[in-house]
DNA sequence: AATGAATGAGCCTTCATTCAT
DNA sequence: AATGAATGAAGGCTCATTCAT
């Protein structure tokens, strides 16, 4: 899960360091939990350095001791953010045996009690928007996405040998599949009055299984 | 057209303009428009009221006059540009007659010739961003998911009564397809390098004509 | 003089400005003013923005209204300091008729009681030390030593053509005469206890007068 | 020299240490050294306390263990080195027995590959530049120079009790020398383009020649 | 209606110094 | 003796907003 510490907000004092050699991780990743935690509640543009250093308990000269800009911490932040998120995800689907059922095992991104969602749609807001303007940003929204194309591809592949798919454009097919999952997520979550769970659910699996055969190639 | 005036950049002579009760109209259309290409270029964080003033020809003062902060200001953008979008996807699909080619006439958002796009979507992905925190932006992006929804879903009725479509749950595919519509567009916008203007509009299409199956209600 | 002004730590107050058109200029020369007394009496190392909003009278904001960042405003410090300065001595040096005295006419520069030694010399020695490392710095540095020589090989041809001075090298004499009068001054403003300001002015008239026949080109 | 050891950027080794008393002495002289360098090469402004870290293979602590402030440290490197230069003038000076050329055998401070040249000029700077303000670095500058016409008295008296040199006033022709020396020596290193060395070293012998019997006492 | 000078709060960043180990 | 993590004050700069003209 994105935020695993039970108590990130408490000050680190000098008697409590871990040892040595692995604290530099470790206040990193401190750090990056912060400042995930203060971006999603706020938003980037509302965050400010010393918020994520009272949130990470720390001073602002500690801070920069491990992230020397704010740039350099966002970025870092959304990194970890991709990595947590896609290595959830692909937990997720491993879990599953059925072909179908891997491509259908994201709907745990359309449950509001799960505690991942408060965080990883305001990050992701924060993210697109920011990534409009940055080719570094771009870039690493490329190689989400592409990590997930191929998790979905592996599914869709072993769906095919399997026969339960029918011979389809594989890559072109996982592409589809998660721009529409993106997509009925965005909408579930901004307009949560008009768009149920329910609704993301069955909307992304009536939208799944119909793909799978215009997809195919005869 | 978002931006519809031929000479956006052009200082305006205070003795050229009619003084007459129109010219608050007339400025705070300049100062929308201005806004709405400098923070479509830039993206809201990094656009100062400065900036603004310059592209639209004002002064600080002169801008204070008809917006009297930065997030009025923001506000009455993002609200413009909706109308306008809004309004030219109403007079794409009105020009189509076929139910099927009016949900598929929103491919005009897919061509990156389109004078439109590099305002849209840096728009959009900055609307969204602010949306996840404020209330007042939520309530905006509801009003204009509904009004689509409208549009879409006079289409499948018209499909429906003239045969063409199943007897399907107009309100439900009417959400589903817009919402892949904007996942797609996404994806598309933002990693143009693996998402070809083709893969898109196949997609689009693909998904949408599956959909209407799927969601027949036998 | 340098600092002409009777009342340099005047508030400015909405309600006194001078009409219009010159009023930039009218606060850049309060402000370098401020500047230049507050670096003169802490060196500009000691120095804050702050501290020069405070002698000028205005808000931080309103000094970066002119001068747009610390460094750019030290430099036109130092560009008006010699201006000043030189015009000071161009002066000076033309209320005397005697090549001879005019090559002397420095010599208000060895007063303690004159205003602007207080302000000149640490005005000088931070310039220098910021030379070193500033190229910049360096081009002004040379521009104010080419316009002194020229001065002074004015009064040395003078001399020459009344038959008062020997046939000698100009340029060259008039850069070991600023040399030396530099090199004179810098002792006396700085050890002040070893040097007074009797042994300065005999110094220099000693120096020059000897340098005359040394530097005769036969 | 002024910067002695043969490798002034090599870091050093704990073990390698000698852990005889002596340590203090040899770790005070690395940082001395180090900061010399870093200082000549940035200028005090611009240095902080890690570049010196840095360039003497330190850390923050183990600075701090031998100069408890930057302030400290600074005023020990400006000791440090009017120590080294006043010892390289008085052996070079020895080295000749004729007092006139005692007087000239300066020069070498107007060699331009001499290796103490960008070091001494930019500290001396530096140095007079915070002496305006410090009355601490008043006394130093003070007793810098009173050594200095010491030496050089040792040398006119020499000349006098030789008959070379007319009986003139010992002191205050030996403090007007070196101002002359310093005032060329100024305008040679930072105007290279306008002051070749062989118009400081010729404008030097000059200077001084002539000022010798304008010195004398009838 | 329009200008732009002026304000001042707020932010990011730097850095000398401290101190537990 | 030496490390380097951590502090926190301080500084330069930005910028939305105000207001006299």
């Amino acid at each position: 899960m994105l935020g695993d510490s039970t108590n990130n907000k408490k000050r680190i004092g000098r008697n409590s360091m871990p040892s040595i050699p692995e604290l530099e991780a470790i206040r990193k990743a401190q750090i990056l939990e912060a400042a995930l935690f203060t971006i999603a509640e706020n938003g980037c543009a509302n965050v400010t350095m010393d918020d994520i250093c009272k949130a990470a308990g720390l001073s602002k000269g500690g801070l920069a001791h491990y992230y020397h800009s704010k740039k350099d911490l966002f970025y870092a932040v959304f990194e970890e953010f991709f990595d947590q998120i896609f290595k959830r995800s692909r937990e997720t689907m491993a879990q599953k045996d059925d072909p179908l059922e891997k491509l259908l095992s994201f709907d745990w991104l359309y449950d509001r009690t799960d505690p991942d969602a408060p965080l990883a749609y305001p990050i992701l807001f924060d993210f697109l928007s920011i990534t409009v303007h940055d080719d570094q940003y771009k870039k690493l929204y490329h190689e989400w996405i592409c990590n997930w194309v191929v998790l979905l591809s592996d599914a869709l592949k072993q769906g095919i040998s399997d026969g339960l798919f029918p011979d389809l454009d594989v890559e072109k097919t996982a592409r589809t599949i998660s721009s529409i999952y993106n997509g009925i997520a965005t909408r579930w979550y901004l307009d949560h009055e008009s768009h149920s769970t329910e609704w993301a659910i069955d909307a992304f699996k009536r939208s799944i299984t119909g793909l799978l055969y215009t997809y195919a190639k005869k």
